[in-house]
RNA sequence: GGUCCCGUCGUCCAGAGGCCUAGGACGCCGGCCUUUCAAGCCGGAAACGCCGGUUCGAAUCCGGUCGGGACUGCCA
């Protein structure tokens, strides 16, 4: 039987990271099994489901590196992998379930039914025990699910392991609304069985409704999925990751400059390891180990840091093309124009010494404008702390006068110089370098000095010296 | 309140009765390297929630307890 899995994202926002981490365990278990990875619109929320949305989603799965299949999801074998497409579908299954005897129309107006829910929980019952299908015969209103009471509803969970709910346990929920609009039950369900998924790894947050998906599907006539209920996702505060959350969509990661080969793989460690040894792995690895029932059980909270650090490393074992590519956006993004041909030849001499050092993309930016603006705003802290100190002034005025001598303009000849000058002004190294990196920079913290002044160009190191030199000086 | 799920370092993951004086990663602390910052290298602190039971032997099995979470909608 061929594996068939799918991720069914509502769209009523951008993509969660905990739903794509579903996307994502259900993709790998559908290409480590030659199988099928459906993506399919839960739209029935016609509040709030958007066109926009729906597409930004698919928009972040693309991003993510999650490939569905074509054929199948959109307009696949039963027609649209949008919900709001299949209306008729779902009722034309509510109808049947009445037929069968497996549900009834509901009359009881709200209030009442509200009622009954305090009266459950007054005495400490499930609402199941009340809730339950009335005397009187229908034929409108909104349509429940009768729960057959006859035994206890059992499955076997991938992740968890067998997991049983009592009947009377389960009330009689609503599957078809007043307005003929399905609820996610029996949409998802129906879908479910009509696109013949075999295996439902959805979030932990749906286990309790497995029993009522389980009992449609049966009235259905059908043979359940296997479920495996991944666990949750929480915030770094410890509780269930929300989208109040600054960056908890994969578009606001996308844009903070994380590569999805980091986010792909860092995902894969929530919940999941390859071998308990390995951190850094790609997607092809990661096909070849993984088994939804490999799957922990236990909550994890999502580590912003880690993520960081891991992004850092995808970013240092880039291509260095691959790199200037992805970054110079970001550049010209800090320093609020286009860069011209040269300006760009000026970035890509020195970028493989600011991709060693950037964890997030925007950083580089911030790192080269010095190379491409005047600078018009020392750091102020950096200024205390380098410039405030006695000879610096000195120290400006040598290195300013020793390079304007200089007649090849290069990171060595320019260290070569600069290093003899120190010595003869008996100077430490990193005591002399410092005023000069904030001069030159603007701040105490930069890419290395030698090369940033070898990129920047003789005239105007040599002019940001001076500037600074008679800052100091008056 | 009820039902269900979960419980190993601060965090993520490894551990499926002896290989565990519990391993890896992020973070943290210290050191080396060093023109700053990173990176890199070396080292360190840091956990089996608790109580019983099974067993020659338990992080691993069972029970209880405590704690956390999810669900309890004509939302998904």
């Amino acid at each position: 039987m061929t594996v068939r899995v799918r991720i069914a994202p509502s769209p009523t926002g951008n993509l969660h990271v905990g739903t794509a981490r579903a996307a994502l365990f259900n993709w790998l278990y559908a290409r480590a099994n030659g199988g099928v990875f459906i993506v399919r619109s839960d739209d029935t929320d016609q509040e709030r489901s958007t066109a926009e949305y729906e597409e930004g989603i698919l928009e972040s799965l693309r991003w993510l590196g999650l490939d569905w299949d074509e054929g199948v999801s959109v307009g696949g074998p039963h027609g649209s992998y949008r919900q709001s497409d299949r209306y008729e579908r779902y009722r034309e299954v509510a109808r049947q379930l009445i037929e069968s005897g497996a549900a009834y129309y509901d009359q009881r107006p709200a209030d009442e039914l509200e009622a009954l829910r305090q009266q459950a929980q007054k005495e400490g019952k499930h609402p199941g025990h009340y809730i339950r299908r009335p005397d009187q015969e229908f034929d409108s209103g909104v349509i429940r699910l009768s729960i057959p009471q006859d035994a206890p509803i059992v499955f076997d969970d991938m992740i968890r392991g067998s997991v049983s709910f009592e009947p009377r346990d389960v009330d009689d929920f609503v599957i078809l609304r007043t307005d003929g609009i399905p609820t996610y039950h029996l949409a998802s369900t129906v879908d479910d069985v009509d696109y013949g998924i075999t295996h439902v790894a959805r979030g932990e947050d749906l286990l309790p409704s497995t029993p009522k998906h389980i009992l449609i599907t049966r009235g259905m006539g059908a043979g359940e999925p296997v479920y495996a209920h991944l666990p949750l996702l929480f915030g770094t505060d410890g509780k269930k990751l929300s989208k109040r959350d600054d960056a908890t969509s994969l578009t606001d990661f996308r844009d903070a400059g994380y590569l999805p080969d980091a986010v792909f793989n860092y995902l894969c460690l929530l919940g999941w390891s390859i071998d308990g040894e390995t951190t850094i792995f790609s997607r092809d690895e990661a096909v070849a180990a993984f088994d939804l029932a490999d799957v922990s059980k236990n909550p994890a909270t999502f580590d912003p840091e880690k993520l960081e650090w891991m992004n850092g490393e995808y970013i240092r074992a880039m291509d260095p093309a691959r790199f200037i590519e992805l970054v110079v956006p970001f550049v010209e993004d800090a320093v609020g124009r286009e860069l011209d041909g040269a300006e760009l030849s000026r970035f890509e001499e020195i970028s493989h010494l600011v991709q060693e050092r950037t964890k997030l993309l925007p950083e580089a930016g911030e790192q080269v404008t010095f190379l491409f603006t005047e600078i018009d705003e020392y750091d102020q802290k950096s200024w205390d702390k380098v410039m405030t100190k006695d000879g610096v002034a000195d120290v400006l005025a040598a290195a300013s006068q020793r390079l304007g001598t200089l007649e090849t303009w290069t990171a060595e000849a320019i260290e070569e110089s600069l290093r003899a000058l120190l010595a003869e002004m008996e100077i430490g190294v990193g005591k002399g370098l410092q005023p000069m990196r904030v001069a030159v920079t603007g701040s105490s913290v930069s890419p290395p000095l030698f090369e940033s002044m070898a990129v920047l160009g003789q005239e105007k190191t040599i002019a940001r010296l001076d500037t600074a030199r008679s800052l100091l000086t008056g």
